[in-house]
DNA sequence: TTGCCCTGTTAATGAAAAGTTAAACAGCTT
DNA sequence: AAGCTGTTTAACTTTTCATTAACAGGGCAA
């Protein structure tokens, strides 16, 4: 069945109103995540997967916009709710209001705030509830489960390392599509340099091994670009 | 519901105002490119695009008109914004001559110049949000896709190398145009002699033999100009 | 028509990227 | 500190791709 309550992403850099606004989801029984900047934010997404993201505009390094882009990346269809400071211009929430599920104006009263949280998961899962994350994936003929680690073959099952299954999924994620090199190294290692890069071939290369007994899912390379998953 | 908000190119040389104004507008959320001078501007834009392009008039090499230009014939509807030092009547008119959709005169307070961007943003797209860039092209029968360097005539698809999306794209750009190879030599290659020329004579041949199983799309020569792609 | 430059085409070359395997290493646990 | 596990580094091989070369036509001006 479904989870009871969603699990929630926070990104704000501002400790109080991060602390505070943690505390009100927690209380509502809501799982939350706090990251203080764009970058960790992503990455944990990419790792852990939420229901809903709800970011500060304002962020360090990262704005909150490019986070929503980097996110519905990973998730065409992740609901997020943005935090804007109330000097913001009227047009300009107008301007992103449409990539945005909700946006809520500093400073709010928690109840206004729980209730946007609470209208935009029910208008994202329609029962209520949030379906629970998937992160079982059909590759080919198998079954990938990045939680659990695992890569099913009829049956015969491995367990994959944390690495191994980072690769696969943001492979998976791009499916039929280049997935940059750079982007990779980025998201999952953090640099990208020669060696990480090397490290990543490394990869590749035992990925691939995995998943040969099914010849429609390949790993192709683009040379110089990056890697595809191509699935038939 | 994808994108979020506009891209926007900044060609501009002095640190200190580049700086500035990157930052000013990434707080507001676009997402900026940043290129210190104009043949890396437009390098830019061929490879990346954008939504808006805002050029300083004072660059080295290249001044912001020939930029403009240039632009333009990437892509003809592109939105404008020039930044000048001082009022200079001769420049205005050459400068709106090359289609800019505005004109800012240094120094100028941020909320105007962001009201400025605003505006031409809104005026262009009437929705008030880009269009999202298009890197998708119909040639012919054929489907190719830059960004993931593919072409594809009915089932068959086919990845191109980087040089090879590259060259394609810029002779369709120009379709049923003529694209001079001094053109083509300076925007992809960097430079114009006698090499890269027979170098690029290599891509046309081979990109030939890609398109040769649609008899409406071919690259014609223009003796001692350049290169014609027409499609019919 | 002749000669010269420009272009078409194919093949050879060399450099860089990627494939592969194994060893080294780092961080744990026992 | 020995063993185990997962990741990185290293060393070597193979592949890929842009460039250069080599040769063959073509177009155009004189």
């Amino acid at each position: 069945m479904s989870k009871t309550k969603a699990s929630i992403l926070l990104v704000e850099d501002d400790q109080n109103l991060g602390f505070v606004v943690r505390d009100v989801l927690q209380l509502k029984g809501y799982e939350v995540d706090w990251q203080k900047d764009g970058t960790m934010g992503i990455k944990s997404f990419f790792e852990k997967g939420f229901d809903l993201c709800i970011l500060d505009v304002m962020l360090p390094n990262k704005d909150g916009f490019t986070v929503a882009t980097e996110l519905r990346e990973l998730d065409k269809d992740i609901p997020i709710i943005f935090l804007t400071a109330k000097t913001m211009q009227d047009d300009r929430i107008k301007g992103y209001k449409a990539g945005a599920d909700d946006y809520i104006t500093k400073p709010f009263s928690t109840e206004e705030f729980l209730l946007r949280v609470e209208a935009v998961l029910k208008r994202c899962f329609d029962n209520g509830l949030p379906t629970g994350r998937k992160d079982v994936f059909n590759i080919g003929k198998y079954v990938f489960d990045y939680t659990n680690q695992t890569l099913k073959i009829e049956k015969n099952e491995r367990t994959l390392t944390k690495r191994e299954a980072d690769v696969l999924k943001l492979l998976f994620i791009n499916r039929n599509e280049v997935l940059a090199r750079e982007t990779a190294l980025r998201l999952i290692w953090g640099s990208d340099d020669y060696f990480t890069g090397r490290s990543m071939d490394v990869f590749i290369t035992r990925l691939r091994k995995y998943l040969k007994d099914d010849p429609e899912v390949t790993i192709d390379n683009v040379h110089g670009v990056g890697f595809k998953m191509v699935v038939r």
